[in-house]
DNA sequence: CCGATGTCAGGGGTACTGAGATTC
DNA sequence: CGAATCTCAGTACCCCTGACATCG
């Protein structure tokens, strides 16, 4: 019971349907390649906003990477179980928990990279140079005020 | 705890990490309208799937809509219950249930449709209509292969 | 028996809400 | 006190898997 992709014409032109659907293979692209190598969106996120903003409390986290706070949690603990993150109480302020990339961490996100690299690489398979720089255009300008 | 949109470099320009956001923008500008007027996504894509391919079975709904013949069930008895759509058992294949949309569920579309195409104005407020058709080409030949 | 169909139960990932406890 | 922080529980949506019974 799965789906050709003989969608209803109101569907194929409409663009966040469309969006929808590229975000949706690219999701699926990247999370099996993460997922290959034992790690989900979250981590990466979570690893590359420390390893670019240094050590942060859960709640800095939270807002460099994008990921919710009461997910920053879970993922912080996977982190940590990996040794690719450490978490120790700010002894200046015993509410913090100040989270920071170990060097597994940042071995374990360039691995992360080069996995992440060729999923683009397959995402964008039928675009051009030129297209792919457009359509990274067109994306970001329509981000700039959301 | 919510996220502030100063992400890490590595994710600002990743195509899959951006269509992702967009996508993001615009399913939560679609599901608040859809919300608004009682539905959810896989509501819409079931009746435009209805309303476009005539009347089909379970299975048939879910090869033209996309979605999962596992949620169709759901949906269904959902668009069955507020009078959207009707489902009877085929007399000449009694595995079949033969789902097909209302007059009612025909009005909803229409509203739903103009619902969305709201939505689909504020997605692309920033863009000129020249960038949108751009967007929707560089989407559309994304998902050829796909 | 094989295959298609419908149904149900459930999980995984992302995103969010709400509440509670601690600390400043 | 109010505000920030961390944690946990739970919700919602979308997508999917697996199993099962039914029927052609």
């Amino acid at each position: 019971m799965r789906a050709d992709d003989r969608a209803p014409a109101r569907l194929r032109t409409m663009p966040s349907w469309l969006v929808a659907q590229v975000a949706a293979v690219g999701e699926r692209l990247v999370g099996e390649r993460l997922a290959a190598v034992g790690a989900r969106r979250y981590h990466y996120r979570v690893l590359a906003a420390l390893a670019e903003f240094g050590p942060a409390s859960q709640a800095g986290v939270a807002r460099s990477s994008g990921v919710h706070g009461s997910d920053v949690v879970a993922v912080v603990n996977e982190l940590v179980e990996q040794g690719f993150a450490s978490r120790v109480t700010d002894p200046d302020d015993r509410r913090r928990h100040v989270v920071a990339v170990t060097d597994d961490g940042v071995a374990k996100l360039e691995e992360l990279d080069a996995v992440l690299a060729e999923a683009q690489d397959e995402l964008l398979d039928r675009l051009s140079a030129q297209d792919r720089a457009e359509l990274v255009r067109l994306l970001g300008r329509v981000l700039l005020g959301s």
